[in-house]
Formats: C-alpha cells, sequence, structure tokens
DNA sequence: TAGGCCATCTGGTCCT
DNA sequence: AGGACCAGATGGCCTA
C-alpha cells in the first residue's frame, strides 16, 4: 500500500534527512514572481503604525521610511518576493520534514507491523491513539487487581505466556475508535469503555499485539 | 484507469 | 519584517 519515493523528485524523508536539509534542492523552486502581499500584513501594519498610538509617531515613521525604502525597481522587488517565497517554501519542506521524523519515530515505538507494511500517516496516528488507549485500559486492569477487584474483563482464552507471567492483564479490550473516530487522546481516555461498542474487541497481549487490531 | 498517498508549492493568518 | 503554522491545489507514483 505504502507508495514508495523512489520516484519522487524530492528527497526521501529519513531521519537523517531531517538535519541535512536545509537548503536543499534551492534550484528547483519554480515559484511565480507575482505573489501579491498579504493584504492582512500589509493593512495590519500600516494600521498599528498609522493609528498613532504615540505622538509624532507618524513623523518619525515617515522618515524612517524615506531613508530607508527608497523606490525600488520592480525588478528588485519581484526579485525579492521570489527570495521570500523560495525562503519560505524552504522553511515549510522543512517543517514537513520533522513532521515526518516525527511519524517515523512513531512508527519505531509502535508494536510490530509487517515488515514490508509500513503505515501511513493517518493509520500511524489512529493506531498510536488506539494503542495508547489500550494500554491505559491496562493499567487500570492492573490497578484493580491489584486492590483485590475482580477483573474487568476476562482474559482472553488463548492467552499464553512464554514467561509465565499473568496475561490477565492483557485482557480483552475494546477500541475506542474507529476508523473513522475521533483522533482526541482525551476524548476516548476520558471516556475509555464508556464509549459506543467497537465493531470488535481487541485481544491484547504482550509481543503479540496485532497492529490492524489498532488500525 | 481510478483512487490513495505523498511531497511540494502557495497564500493567508497569527505571532514575535 | 520575518518565521511558524495551516489548508488548498497540484502533480507524481503506486496499486487494485
Amino acid at each position: 500500500m505504502a507508495p514508495h519515493p523512489s520516484g519522487a523528485p524530492a528527497v526521501q524523508v529519513t531521519h537523517e534527512t531531517k538535519q541535512t536539509f536545509q537548503g536543499a534542492s534551492d534550484d528547483k523552486v519554480t515559484c511565480v514572481a507575482s505573489a501579491p502581499p498579504s493584504p492582512s500584513r500589509v493593512l495590519g501594519n500600516c494600521a498599528e503604525a498609522e493609528a498613532g498610538g504615540c505622538r509624532g509617531a507618524s513623523r518619525k515613521l515617515r522618515a524612517r521610511r524615506g531613508g530607508r525604502s527608497r523606490p525600488k525597481s520592480e525588478l528588485a522587488l519581484s526579485k525579492q518576493r521570489r527570495n521570500r517565497r523560495k525562503n519560505a517554501n524552504d522553511r515549510e519542506r522543512n517543517r514537513m520534514h520533522n513532521l515526518n521524523s516525527a511519524l517515523d519515530a512513531l512508527r519505531g515505538v509502535l508494536p510490530t507491523f509487517p515488515d514490508d507494511a509500513k503505515l501511513t500517516k493517518i493509520e500511524t496516528l489512529r493506531f498510536a491513539h488506539n494503542y495508547i488507549w489500550a494500554l491505559t485500559q491496562t493499567l487500570r486492569i492492573a490497578d484493580h487487581s491489584l486492590y483485590g477487584l475482580e477483573p474487568l474483563v476476562p482474559p482472553c482464552e488463548e492467552l499464553g505466556s512464554p514467561d509465565g507471567s499473568s496475561l490477565g492483564d492483557w485482557g480483552s479490550l475494546y477500541s475506542p475508535v474507529s476508523q473513522a473516530g475521533s483522533l482526541s487522546p482525551a476524548a476516548s481516555l476520558e471516556e475509555g469503555p464508556g464509549l459506543q461498542a467497537p465493531a470488535s474487541p481487541v485481544c491484547l497481549r504482550p509481543g503479540a499485539l496485532a497492529f490492524s487490531d489498532f488500525l
């Protein structure tokens, strides 16, 4: 499923590209030079300055402007806009690469999944959300058994621990979110199993988590 | 070929 | 002024 970036024009997103990407593919930028400046920004600055919160500010401002902003040629302005756009593109690219690196790191700490199937971004987020929820439930169950209460849910019947540790902790849990569910951790963690019944129960066991169960 | 996923560009908005 | 963040648009690649 995961599309391979082999043919992608851009650098493959990996952990190492995060640091080295700054300024990469600068010459590749093909921006349109006719991007108008943000009206709000111009307006905001003008309003701020011209509103004249301080007396004599406008005169000072004019003097400053006169000193600094000598009429630039259209060519120079266009060049400046292009340069700003290019820098913004570089930053945006870098920002997205950092975001992807964080997603990769998140994939790295999630339970095993088939090597040939890299989780997509949305799958990673949903997986992580449900996984955290399941771990939270595990802690709750552990707390209950600590105080001598009955287990919240019966353990999965087929569970067997290689080391003989208690597997009741990894009981049958219900994933709070479906594919279209909210990603808000607060929502599910607050409400937990009180949420509407999911499509299918998730049987948990350390080291044997089926990643598809969390999606 | 359609649909999914992704990277990139771009303009707008907010903040420092 | 410039950076960060965001969402929309676009085009490429891959798979069913």
